[in-house]
This record gives C-alpha cells, sequence and structure tokens, in this order.
DNA sequence: AGCGTATGTTGTGACCGGCAACAAATAGAC
DNA sequence: GTCTATTTGTTGCCGGTCACAACATACGCT
C-alpha cells in the first residue's frame, strides 16, 4: 500500500469540506485527551468513527510525526490489549514571546503542551526604540531556537504576545502606548518560523487568558482578568479564545465605574483603571518612588505585596477598594457573557490574597444566576509567563486543530 | 440512476463528519443568499464545488422540495442561460410565539424568510394562571397554524419567546417574574410542530435580537437592546446567536450603574433598569397611572412617544437621561464584545427619536476604537412583533443551516 | 488447553466529489 | 443566415474515504 501522502499528492484539488481533516482532527484531539493511556479502538469508541477507519487516521498521524505508540493500554478485562498512543513530545513545538512593557519573556511549548524551554529576561522597554526592542526579541528568540534544537524540537511557528490593540488579522499593533508602538505592521520584523512561517500576533491579556486553556479546548468558557499597568481581559469561550470583530475584545480597563470619577488619560472619568489598575493601587496605598510619575510593573507589585503581608491599613485598604470596583465591573461582565468562572492573572495573581476575597464577594452579589449557579473565582496557575506560554500554546494548538495541514506540509 | 434518497437509505450509518451534509447546506445557503437570481453554476462558483456537484446537490435540495426552479437567470453575456433557483415559498415553515407580558403574538415565517402570517393580541398576562395562559397561546397557535395550511404551508416546528430567563437545553423556564413562571418544564405544554418535533424556547431579547439577523448569517456582529418592563439584550455574533454557558447571555437590566444609586426589587441598587426601564422613564417623567404602581407596557408607552412629541420637558429630560445612561452602560457593553453595531428595539423603537441621539453620543464618547472605527446605532426594523417573528425565523433557520436532516425527515 | 473477549488489519462495497467530454442554448462576428 | 465563442447542465469515469465484515492476534478466565 502507498503511503497515505503520496495518495494524496495524486488528488487534483481537495473538495470544499474535507471529512478525512475533520477526521484527523478528531482523532488527534483524542489522543491528546488521554495521551498515553487510549488505543486505536479507544479513538474508534470516542470519535464514533469505524475501528479501520481510526486505525487509518492514526497511521496517517504516526507517519506524520504526531503521535507514537507507546506500550500497551492497561489490561483490564480479557481480551487482547491495545497499543497505547501519545502525543509525540518530540517533533512540532511551537515559539512563544512576551513583549512587555518592563520584561520580554520567551517560551517554548511541544506538542503534548509541555513548557520545554522558558526564559524571562526584566528590561524596561519604555523609551526604547522599536528598532532596539525587536533585537533584543530576536536576540531571545534566537536563545529559544538553540534551545528548543538542542532538545530535539523543531519549531514550527512562533506568536508573539504585545501589551496593546492587535488588528484581528494578526499584522499589525494598532497601538502599544507603552512601547510606544502605533499602526505598526511588525509581521515581516518578528521572528518566522523554521520553515518561513509568520509569527502570529495578539493582545497579552488574550494569550495570557489562552495560558489558561491549554492544549484542548476542554477548559470551558471564563474571563481571565490580567492586572498590568492597565487592565485587559481575555474572553474564552468553550476553550476559544474570543477576539470580537475588530481583535480588541476584553478591553475592560476603560469601562466606566463612575461617570463623576477621577479623569483618566484616555480623555473620560472613572475608568476602571483608575481603581484597579497597577498605579492605581499604588496611589491609593500611599506607595510612591519619589518622582512619583511611572513604575516598573514587577517590582512595585513586589512592594505592594510586602507592605501587604506587613498589614499595612493603606496597602490592605486600597486593595480591598480595587477587588471591590474590580469585582462589581467584572460581575457586569460575567453577566453579559453568562459566563461562570474567572481568573485573576497578571499583577492580581501575587495580590490574589487581598484582593480575591473581595472581588469574589462583588461577583457574587451581583451574579444574575445566583441560586442556580455560582460564579468561579480562580487565580491564574502562570505568572509573569503566562502570554508567552499562551503564545506558544496557540502555535500548538492550530496543529492540533487542523493536523493535515501540518502532516501536508 | 436511483434517487438519492434511495440510495442514502442503503447507507448503513453515516460517518461522524458527513460532507454532503455541509455541502447541501453550503449550497442552499447560496441560494438563500440570490433567491431567484442564481443558476446551478453560479452556485458552483460561490460554493468553490465542481459544476456536476453542485448540480447533484441541487437535484436534491428540489427532491426535497427546499428548492425550485424559477425561469431562467439574465442572460447578459455570451452562452447558454443558467436555470434560476429560488427557495420555494411553499413547504416548510414556522411558527413563531411570543408570550409577553402584556400581549400574546403570533408569527408565521415561510422557508424564504417572508413572513406569511402573523397576530398580536393584546392581553395582560400578569396575575393570569400557567393554565390559562398556555391555552391563550395554544388557541393563537391553532389559529396561525390554520391559516399556514390554508396557505399550503408546511409548519414544521415552533418555538416559543417568553419574556425571563430559559435554560440552555430550551426545555424549562428557570425564571419568568411577570409571567409569575419559575423552574417551570414547558416542553410538553407548548404547542408541537405538524411532525411532532418539540417547541423551541427561549428569550424574547433573544429571538428579537435573531429577527434582525434573518434567514441567513449575513448579519454580522450586533447588541440588540430591547427596551421592555426590564432591559434585556440579545448578543448576536456573525450572525449567530450567543446563548452563553446557561443561556442566559445579554441579561444586562441588572448592571450596576450606579453602586449608591436607587434600590432595585432584585435587591441590589442603581441597576441599569432604574434609569432606563420602562417604569424609570415613567416616573421619571412624572406619568402615573393614578394608582402609581404597575403599568402595561403599550399604552403607556404611546404615552411616552406623545407627550415627547407635545415637547413636555419632563418627559424630553427623562428620556435624554435614560439614553444617556443606555449609552454609557451598553458603550463598555460593545467594548467587551467587540461589537461595533448596536440595534435598539421594544420600546426603545419608538423612542428612539428622542432616545437614540443621547445613545449614539454616549456610545461614541465611550467606544474604545474611536478613531479606527465608530460604532453604529440603529434602530429595529420590526417593533412588538420582532421577538415571534424572530422565533419563527429560528425554525426556519436550523432547516436552512441543516437541510439534510430535513431531507431525510 | 479451550473459550470468550477485545484489538488491529485486510478486503469489499457504497457514497461522494473532481474531472473531462458532450449536448444544449445563447451572443456576437462575419 | 451561418459560424464561432462562450456558458450551462448532464453523464461516465476515477480516486478517496468510510462502514462493514471477516480474520488473525493476544489476553483473561475457567
Amino acid at each position: 500500500m502507498p503511503s497515505a501522502a503520496t495518495v494524496r499528492a495524486k488528488r487534483r484539488t481537495t473538495p470544499a469540506v474535507n471529512p478525512r481533516a475533520t477526521h484527523l482532527a478528531l482523532a488527534l484531539r483524542c489522543v491528546a485527551e488521554q495521551s498515553g493511556e487510549i488505543s486505536r479502538a479507544g479513538i474508534a469508541a470516542g470519535t464514533g468513527l469505524n475501528r479501520s477507519t481510526a486505525s487509518s487516521l492514526i497511521d496517517e498521524l504516526i507517519g506524520g510525526g504526531l503521535v507514537r505508540e507507546v506500550g500497551s493500554t492497561a489490561r483490564t478485562r480479557a481480551g487482547r490489549p491495545g497499543t497505547a498512543l501519545a502525543l509525540r513530545p518530540d517533533g512540532p513545538a511551537g515559539l512563544g514571546i512576551d513583549v512587555n512593557v518592563d520584561y520580554t519573556a520567551v517560551c517554548v511549548v511541544d506538542l503534548t503542551g509541555k513548557v520545554r524551554y522558558k526564559h524571562v529576561v526584566a528590561e524596561d522597554q519604555r523609551g526604547h526604540g522599536t528598532r532596539e526592542i525587536l533585537d533584543r526579541v530576536d536576540r531571545l528568540a534566537r536563545g529559544a531556537r538553540q534551545a528548543a534544537e538542542a532538545d530535539g524540537l523543531d519549531l514550527v511557528g512562533s506568536a508573539v504576545a504585545v501589551p496593546g490593540i492587535v488588528d484581528r488579522a494578526g499584522a499589525t499593533v494598532t497601538l502599544a502606548p507603552n512601547l510606544g508602538w502605533r499602526d505598526l505592521d511588525v509581521s515581516d520584523l518578528l521572528p518566522a518560523g523554521a520553515h518561513g512561517e509568520r509569527a502570529a500576533l495578539d493582545n497579552e491579556a488574550n494569550f495570557a487568558a489562552l495560558s489558561e486553556a491549554g492544549l484542548l479546548r476542554a477548559g470551558g468558557s471564563y474571563l481571565y482578568v490580567s492586572g498590568q499597568i492597565g487592565v485587559g481581559a481575555g474572553i474564552v469561550l468553550d476553550g476559544e479564545l474570543y477576539r470580537g470583530s475588530h481583535g480588541w475584545s476584553g478591553e475592560i480597563g476603560h469601562l466606566t465605574v463612575d461617570r463623576n470619577g477621577p479623569p483618566c488619560p484616555c480623555g473620560r472619568r472613572g475608568c476602571l483603571e483608575r481603581y484597579a489598575g497597577h498605579e492605581a493601587i499604588l496611589r491609593a496605598a500611599g506607595i510612591t518612588d519619589g518622582a512619583g510619575t511611572t513604575f516598573g510593573v514587577r517590582p512595585t507589585a513586589d512592594l505592594i505585596t510586602e507592605r501587604a503581608q506587613a498589614g499595612d491599613p493603606a496597602t490592605l485598604a486600597a486593595l480591598a477598594e480595587a477587588g471591590a470596583v474590580l469585582g462589581g465591573v467584572l460581575a457586569g461582565c460575567l453577566n453579559l457573557l453568562d459566563v461562570g468562572r474567572l481568573v485573576l492573572g497578571g499583577i492580581y495573581r501575587q495580590l490574589a490574597p487581598w484582593l480575591a476575597p473581595e472581588v469574589e464577594r462583588e461577583v457574587a452579589a451581583h451574579f444574575l444566576g445566583a441560586g442556580w449557579a455560582s460564579p468561579e473565582v480562580t487565580v491564574s496557575t502562570y505568572g509573569a509567563e503566562a502570554p508567552a506560554l499562551g503564545a506558544a500554546l496557540s502555535v500548538v494548538r492550530t496543529i492540533v486543530a487542523d493536523p493535515l495541514r501540518w502532516l501536508t506540509r
């Protein structure tokens, strides 16, 4: 029997809907869900396809280097034991890069969704030119690529997270105030994949949200709130990122909390950022850096944490107030979207011990479905590396979502 | 060649992914988009399928009674003119029912998306028992069914809109305060389709939103705000209704406008309904019904309109304030969802001359993408019949979305 | 050892879509 | 009026994909 690839090459054009592609994705997804514990027969049962079909699909996935056989399945009942299937930890991997305001992070994730390499460098990007920033990115990316290759991985694509608004196509940065970028077409400037694939581009909060979804679309629906200099959110619906009409969904930093509130640089008044943003918390807690102007994110976030741990009343009050306001706004978001889970990320992650109870209380108080369902407030599993991790994951997810495109180069 | 139906009967089981089903839907969608002006060759061009395949698909759709040939296409260039294809105006149709607080509406929509019958009865349901309300519904549904049958239509399904929260499965009404319904399983109580199909169930605002989307998913993304006794919204993303995790997405009536605002029956303070709801507008305009308690919707909405037309200052001020608050909240919703269009429905439709400018101003002022994109504020094309129409449309849309399920009974 | 059971493979038939060839129907050129 | 170019719709053929059944394989249990 000729290899599947050879056979397909003969096909003149692919039909508008290719069932094989869908079935391959279905089978691969099944393998990913129970990696190492599922057999060909299990795939057949899980997908509803015939055993012979499942077998053929798996053979193709194995031939393409995405799946491998690992021993045999646990034999519980009588009958021939199946050969266990698992995602290949070598093979294609994704590179994620996070160009944040005061640090840059890179991350490599393999096909199984595991982090294989990560590197975070604290560098304040403010005041530096685009060329300089991109050079740093390139340096970090090269380091990651070398490490990945030494580890036997094939980096097949990269994705970049930026603290700003990105157009839906993922080609240009519409606005990243803290990097000084505006309508910048970065599709040619960013490091490409090993085979020349262009880097994907998205907002930091979006990729961070994806880090929580993991490899599969099993994470359900949730709202990921990322506290940074601003306040951003990523919306994940049924494990899939919702990006909106223009790609800037989840921009909640400038939702109005109080029409008569303090003025915001955006030109309006009483924006959420003025209550729950990083600088707002610092100001409310009475923490200044002397000059009283701009702050870096990590050091001062640590400072807040320290003071809170020490029991400083002003800091505790500031966190409580920020949590309450944040919770009130987020409750509205959860109601509108009808999403039952909230994940606190960014600086909110380390501030969660003081922030989360307030958020939880407000959310519960304003949640519509109170009585039938209760919203769940959790803390991000990853820290500063979340955006880079999510970016790297997004690369691998595209392979798992459509393996045929990968198999046919 | 044997008929397609006969051939398919021989097939033992359908594969997990049936390309035929997708292609039939694709072809039918193409017909729907350019009903009466497209030929088989046009379908092929529009879908990317081969002419022979398109022909076979169309033959099956014609055999199934969904499509018919109508004359020939306009002959512009050289070549044989094509036979024009159109959706059948007879054939399957949908029944939509709206059990509103103070009126009941039924509506029949044929396969082309055209309204073939509608009937609105003003009846206040408050204080009436479930049995009584359902009897009314049944009576109206019977009338619609008779009219539809006399018109040569085949009512293949029905959908019911209720002013309240419905579970995601569409089987039970979780809460409809103004009907006095709570956790009511209505799936057996509502009129079924001609072939025993159970009625679909959804929130009034959701179905009203669908009325704006039309038969096809071509309406893009928008937020439909329905002003009733409460304030509800339907979220339509890429022409498809977004229902949320539990089915109660779009419940914006109790979003907090002001944490220190007036108390709301829901137990919280400063909810949107207290500013932009029907009764709030009446109160702010100084319109009372003597007893000062409950109002009906239509008559008092007309009253507001009359006073506004007469230039009553209190009414104009009330509408301006309601519009401003509504616009502020909706701007936040549009930002979160990244949706660029807003449709005003319910009582907001007739109040739009005074409300819309304020809404538009606030939305524009708070819209994030100001500068790159501007939000569009429009008025619902349908009035009180919008929910019933949307409900009926939802039935027909399921056929257009998956014709194979219809063809195989 | 034999039986029942589950797994993986192979061969067959059916369905589906692309392709090419052909008849049909028209516009335009001469 | 006739011929040509062009477009449409149909038909036969072939390749790809999948369901199904039959079979070899490998295990537990008796």
